[in-house]
RNA sequence: GCCAAGGUGAUGGAAUUGGUAGACAUACAGGACUUAAAAUCCUGAGAGGGCCUAAAAACCCUCAUGUGGGUUCGAGUCCCACCCUUGGUACCA
């Protein structure tokens, strides 16, 4: 490692680079120790970048840290400790762990987000966001988890509860920070068609962005000005809209004259209260009728009573549905519930009650008679309705009350009007005499130091803003940063970003497959719209990689015991038995999950050993071994990231070495210089046994040309069975292969003397005799 | 429910565009070395059967990649239906 170190192996000149491939790999959280699922993370991606320096490429391989984030906080508020020395300390060990295990990341461009340096940058580009519309203030009813006293994105709420903690969580009213990644939807969309992804991750982002089409609709209040505007994916059931149900939270709801208003208000209250997981968990549909309001159906000119039910979602569509109990599952258990009628207006499927696919229309005016999917799009002109595509997908919450944070570099006026922070006052800094007990109240607001700040820079009345950014928005544009870290006057270099992005390849976990990845994706978007990046797309590659479970095939969790650490197999076997471990226990392109063998480490550590036996016994006349067809695999698999076969390439090498006494040094060097991504530490030191000058880690991979052999084994086989097998030049032609498969006692007996009425003739694999 | 990925020996897994299923390992069994063990090395092995045998090797056959069909000279791979597992997601109108 120190030779690694003082020859500067994983450094790369940007600017000097003739080959650049650019391979990432997402930056971990300084959680102060490395497990194993981390070892799996940077050990293998540190595998292919050894090996594409070795084939010749320019890789930059670099890390860092996503350094701001709750664990620090909490660490703040439970032992008293500072957050940032808290982090920095961890980030230290952390330091010391990654090279421990042998990897080659080029230190020279660690970025840290949470130093002033970095989220100086994250905070000119929130600004940029700004000054175009794409961070916007909203009053939104927001999540909040009672216990980090905080608001919590969606994509942190799992089941109605806090991601982290699993409280059940409750709903406010704030004012907040949005970034605009609505506007996107269509584009982030587009942009999967043209991405070489897995399926699986792209119909991940599909189902999260969750486009359906449809429309508008109308429904009018008599007596009153007010319209009821509704989402539907089906105009075409128009006809049987019996009644109308607004969310509790829709704006009418509260502004209608309604007779039985304290029903109606003690309803709303009561939903209000409970968290969203409640209301789903209680499928009964439960609602108040709005008594002495009706809505028109446009489509028949019936008036149809109006609900107030909490099945129905203010956040989707326009918070109001018309309710098609013949043809929807929910409106017809309301339906049954409530009494209300039931009108069937396409007829098809059988036995389904409700029937919610198309077929023909009836008891649907003029419509009558005509497919539901062929009049669906007419229809909505008809009834006055305008064509629309829906999203699932939501603008994303940026602001958190916490401290551990990039704070948002906004002021207000003393009108309340918010105004970017000017750049020459960036890195608008994190203050420092802030109170870090939850409070209910954003930690930033204890701040007097803040205060004064504002006042001083901007004039009296002139007000800071309290919140920090979610971390999301960090870690949104760090692999720019990675190619001009230091840069004080721009977040990253406009040549460089030409010559480096898109990232060839993105290595990380799945759990990030809808948020950090489409975040991303959306920065970049937004960030080339506004001529700031080069490219649209941040990732060319993205590899999902697997779950390492403990030994008894369950998630390592402490609850259950199984948790395994690293450092004791490191200590007993060495890092390069695990690492190679890790990269036989199975594929490393797709995201399975693999559970932990203790003798799977062990056999590692036997099979380096005799690879050390095997190079310390090579002598200069000892025999030459083809390597050339191992070279070639080995770095195949490692261009698929399938390191497990690529090792077991090299153990099938090994045998072969093996049924020599001694093999010779130039074949042995070959074998080395393939180990070593793998196993870097013993592949050095065999290197050096072996009297290669310099580093294993700067010599060329082998030859990997394979000679085409003279004779081939080509199978025989009859009716598709096979027969026998003969050994033949791949250039053999029909004839001569039939000529020599007939010859073989095997085959003629096999005929029984018939003779074949077709012949299957694959060159250099197969002869199929078919009678 | 919907979407996606999967289902191959005792186990992890392997198998270019359809072309010798089970590579490479682990575990297991037997053997060598050893007083003994560990380590190391060698050998065996999908299931069942046949032939020849004192016994074995070699050889041969049948079946076998979740289940049932289909396409094909040939299917783990392609198509249809179903079952199961894992992951994602959900009163999304």
């Amino acid at each position: 490692q120190e030779k690694w170190a003082s020859l500067k192996i994983g450094e790369i000149d940007l600017e000097t680079a003739t080959d650049p491939y650019y391979l990432l790999v997402e930056f971990p959280y300084p959680s102060g120790d490395l497990h194993i699922g981390h070892w799996y993370a940077f050990a293998l991606t540190d595998m292919y970048a050894r090996m594409l320096r070795q084939r010749g490429k320019d890789v930059l391989f670099p890390i860092g840290f996503d350094a701001f984030g709750l664990p620090a906080e909490n660490a703040a508020i439970k032992h008293g400790v500072d957050p940032k020395e808290w982090t920095m300390a961890n980030i230290e060990r952390m330091r010391r762990q990654l090279m421990s295990m042998g990897s080659s990341f080029d230190w020279s461009k660690e970025v840290i987000a949470c130093d002033p340096s970095y989220y100086q940058w994250t905070q000119w580009l929130f600004t940029k966001l700004f000054e175009h519309g794409l961070a916007v203030r909203k009053t939104a009813p927001v999540k909040w988890c009672p216990k980090d006293q905080t608001v919590l994105a969606n994509e942190q709420i799992i089941d109605g509860k806090c991601e982290r903690d699993g409280t059940p969580v409750e709903e406010r009213i704030l004012t907040q920070w949005f970034l605009k990644i609505t506007d996107y939807a269509e584009r982030l969309l587009e942009g999967l068609n043209t991405l070489p992804w897995r399926e699986e991750i792209k119909e991940a982002q599909r189902a999260w962005i969750g486009k359906s089409e449809g429309a508008f609709l109308y429904f009018a209040i008599p007596g009153t000005e007010a319209k009821i505007k509704v989402f539907t994916t089906r105009p075409d059931t128009v006809f049987g809209a019996t009644y109308v149900v607004l969310a509790p939270e829709h704006a009418l709801v509260g502004v209608l004259d309604v007779e039985n208003r304290a029903e109606v208000d003690a309803y709303v209250t009561a939903t209000g209260r409970k968290t969203e997981r409640e209301r789903s968990e209680n499928k009964e549909k439960t609602g108040v009728r709005l008594k002495g309001v009706t809505a028109t159906n446009p489509a028949t000119n019936e008036e149809i009573p109006v609900f107030v039910a909490d099945y129905v979602l203010n956040t989707y569509g326009t918070g109001a549905v018309m309710a098609v109990p013949a043809h929807d599952e929910r409106d017809f258990e309301f339906a049954k519930r409530h009494k209300l009628p039931v009108r069937i207006v396409v007829e098809g499927g059988v036995g389904h009650d409700p029937y919610t696919g198309p077929g023909t229309l009836i008891e649907s005016g003029t419509w009558s008679g005509r497919q539901s999917e062929d009049a669906k799009w007419e229809m909505i002109e008809h009834v006055g309705g305008e064509r629309t595509t829906n999203y699932r997908l939501r603008d994303w919450l940026v602001s958190r009350q916490r401290y551990w944070g990039c704070p948002i570099p906004i002021v207000y006026d003393p009108e309340g009007r918010p105004h970017p922070i000017p750049a020459e006052h960036l890195p608008w800094l994190l203050p420092t005499d802030v109170d870090f007990k939850p409070s209910g109240e954003a930690p930033l607001a204890s701040s007097k130091e803040l205060k004064e700040r504002v006042t001083r820079i901007f004039g009296e009345g002139w007000t800071p803003e309290y919140d920090t950014l979610d971390t999301f928005v960090d870690s949104s544009w760090y692999f720019t940063r990675y190619l001009d870290p230091k840069d004080a006057n721009q977040f990253s270099d406009q040549t460089l970003m030409k010559k480096w992005l898109p990232v060839n390849r993105y290595s990380g976990g799945s759990e990030h497959t809808t948020m950090h990845l489409l975040y991303a994706r959306f920065f970049m978007k937004a960030l080339y719209d506004l001529a700031l990046v080069p490219v649209e797309e941040p990732f060319e590659e993205r590899f999902n990689r697997g779950l390492i479970m403990g030994t008894d095939g369950q998630k390592m969790s402490k609850s259950k015991g199984n948790v395994l650490n690293p450092d004791e197999f490191v200590a007993k076997f060495g890092a390069d038995a695990v690492r190679v471990y890790l990269a036989f226990i199975g594929p490393y392109n797709e995201p399975g999950s693999y559970p932990w063998n203790l003798d799977g480490v062990a056999s590692m550590r036997k099979f380096l050993e005799r690879v050390a036996r095997m190079a310390e016994n090579a002598t200069a006349d000892g025999s030459d071994v083809a390597t050339a067809q191992t070279a070639a695999k080995v770095a195949e698999d490692g261009d698929r990231f399938k390191f497990n076969t690529g090792v077991a390439a090299l153990m099938t090498l090994l045998n072969s070495f093996e049924e020599h006494e001694h093999v010779s040094i130039r074949s042995a060097r070959a074998f080395i210089t393939m180990l070593a991504p793998f196993a870097p530490h013993l592949a050095e030191h065999l290197w050096e046994k072996l009297g290669g000058e310099g580093s294993v880690h700067r010599t060329s991979w082998p030859e990997s040309t394979v000679e085409q052999a003279e004779l081939v084994e080509v199978v025989v086989q009859v009716n598709g069975k096979r027969r026998g097998s003969l050994m033949l030049s791949p250039a053999a032609a029909e004839s001569e292969a039939l000529l020599a498969a007939k010859s073989i006692a095997s085959i003629a007996s096999a005929l029984d003397g018939t003779e074949p009425r077709r012949t299957v003739y694959v060159p250099g694999r197969i002869i199929n005799l078919v009678i």
